[in-house]
DNA sequence: GCCAACGTTGGC
DNA sequence: GCCAACGTTGGC
């Protein structure tokens, strides 16, 4: 099985690649997927060792800021069960789940966060669902082309 | 703060 | 199953 490759945005505010260097091993569960195109990847596609660019959005400056590894394949996200999180579901219970995660570890940073703007610019990327039209998915696809092309940009 | 784009909800 | 209303996302 080859290696696949993801973006995943997160809002600085809630989470920012800062926060993930501070946590406990450089990792992290991916929680508050509440999209079912999401979920779907967090719960069929995204394998161990696949490749996570993580992208700032909502943010000053809009960019990715570095490269994460998927360390734990889809499970249950437990912040649907609880009714004190934000992101509590009340249709979901424990023989429904509904929402799933992946464990993302930091990996490297990128030299020089690559921009929205830099990306949007870069003809190569002309394809990148991030950039495309209406585009609001948080968990989406990214080709190994883009990938190589994001870290050159990167400057790694 | 605005608003376009999109997903979800609920009445019918 | 349709679709209007509403809520959210996220760039600007």
């Amino acid at each position: 099985m080859s290696k696949k490759y993801w973006l995943f945005k997160s809002e600085p505010g809630d989470f920012s690649w800062d926060d993930l260097k501070k946590r406990k091993n450089k990792t992290t569960y991916w929680d508050g997927v509440r999209n079912y195109q999401a979920r779907n990847f967090l719960r069929d596609e995204i394998k161990r060792g696949d490749g996570v660019l993580f992208y700032h959005s909502n943010a000053d400056p809009l960019a990715v800021m570095g490269l994460c590894e998927v360390v734990k394949e889809g499970y249950p996200d437990h912040t649907q069960f609880d009714s004190d999180n934000k992101h509590f579901d009340p249709k979901s219970d424990e023989e429904n789940q509904t929402w799933f995660m992946v464990d993302i570890k930091l990996k490297k940073e990128l030299k020089n966060p690559v921009a929205l703007i830099a990306m949007k610019s870069n003809p190569k990327l002309k394809d990148l669902k991030l950039i495309q039209r209406g585009n609001r998915l948080s968990v989406l696809p990214v080709t190994k082309k883009e990938w190589d092309e994001i870290l050159k940009m990167g400057g790694l």
